[in-house]
DNA sequence: ATTCAACTTACCCATTGGTAAATTACCTTA
DNA sequence: TAAGGTAATTTACCAATGGGTAAGTTGAAT
């Protein structure tokens, strides 16, 4: 069934092989473009292999965007919820345990975070639909967080913490973009880079408060 | 010659009036959609009228994104430089009066801060080496204030600075679509909503250090 | 009635998502 | 080793969408 003893028609590359290339290539290409400036040839291009075979072992081009979605939603949603839950005593403070978490959980497939965030989804579509489950599922995980730490600070306004929620998803995306324009980094050195970002931002407002 | 003292042809909405209404409601749909995904018919529909109108007032599809990207990158270069030139004693710190100048350069026209920050942009294209401008115009502006702040910290990595310079704009990237989403908040009301954030950050990153 | 800006109808054509039918190449088996 | 089977893949096509244009139509002011 699943070990199919007979190995006739095995032209080319084997179906499972084409289909890990033709996600990679077409997380890339949606995710760094959107999925409506996306072109189903351009991600066949991309394998070396030509639009029916997508549309064969995917279906349309929606199905295909799910077949992307739905690993590295998954993915993105453990590594999150794993490096939150772990509050060790002298382990890294909460945020750059999940900075760290997101980089190594993105490695080799940086673009693939804007997959998650693509506004030219075409809206009421079920990619959509999805998209936005993934979206909330984070969302939650970083409500949590959010909202501890404002109260930590005394906040109490619920709509301060969503915005605070906004503020740190966009943080965490804008880091992403930096860092698909410097391939050269390790998830390693991001996560040390975030480090230094923070210290400094906690000296500088801590001592600047007038001019800055 | 401006003025025509001739009133013939008065038929329907003055020209320079329906330019600006078409503006307007391009200026939303870029924003909110991308270029790519945004369809001119639609825009004409928006307006309540039909495709040919807009090609024969503005030209091209991207010749329309040019007119709506130039108005928008102009205010927002200059309400952030002079946010950031006035700096006064015991005025607010620079991120909050820039935060402060660009919530009241976009209000009333929110979705066009996502006219510049749009990944649809063909590649190569007018529109897409006219957009980088103006955000390198505004990155250029953001360096040095993120440079000097990290210079107050002791930091002196150049790339650090360069991702503090992508994280500062991811963050106000996050707080115009969360404003977006909030419709009923003043430019002022998120003034003061983003001091009470960064005060909150500052007290985080004072107290909690080992779990947050 | 004429004029002229404002505006529309009706069309063209390139791109793109999608499909049906063939074809290739490897493997097995007689 | 020739025949048959089957997975992998392509060629050739259809239909819809969307940017763009040419030519006409409307209607207020003169």
């Amino acid at each position: 069934m699943t070990t199919p003893s007979s190995k006739a028609g095995t032209k080319g590359v084997p179906r499972a092989d084409r289909e890990r290339q033709i996600l990679a290539a077409a997380t890339e290409e949606f995710g760094r473009h959107g999925y409506e400036a996306t072109t189903v040839a351009a991600i066949a291009g991309r394998v070396g292999v030509t639009k029916p075979l997508l549309h064969q072992y995917f279906g349309g081009k929606q199905d295909l965007y799910l077949a992307c979605l739905d690993p590295i939603g998954d993915r993105l949603l453990d590594a999150i919820h794993t490096a939150m839950a772990e509050h060790d005593t002298d382990a890294p403070p909460t945020p750059l345990r999940v900075l760290s978490a997101l980089f190594t959980a993105l490695d080799g497939r940086r673009e693939a975070w804007f997959v998650l965030y693509d506004p030219t989804l075409p809206s009421g579509s079920d990619a959509a639909r999805r998209a936005a489950y993934y979206r909330d599922a984070i969302d939650d995980l970083a409500a949590a967080g959010t909202a501890e730490l404002l109260h930590t600070a005394g906040t109490t306004d619920p709509l301060d913490a969503d915005a605070l929620k906004y503020a740190w998803r966009g943080l965490c995306t804008a880091l992403v973009r930096w860092w698909i324009n410097h391939p050269d980094q390790s998830p390693e050195a991001m996560a040390r880079r975030c480090a230094r970002l923070i210290e400094a931002a906690h000296t500088i407002l801590s001592t600047g408060d007038g001019t800055m």
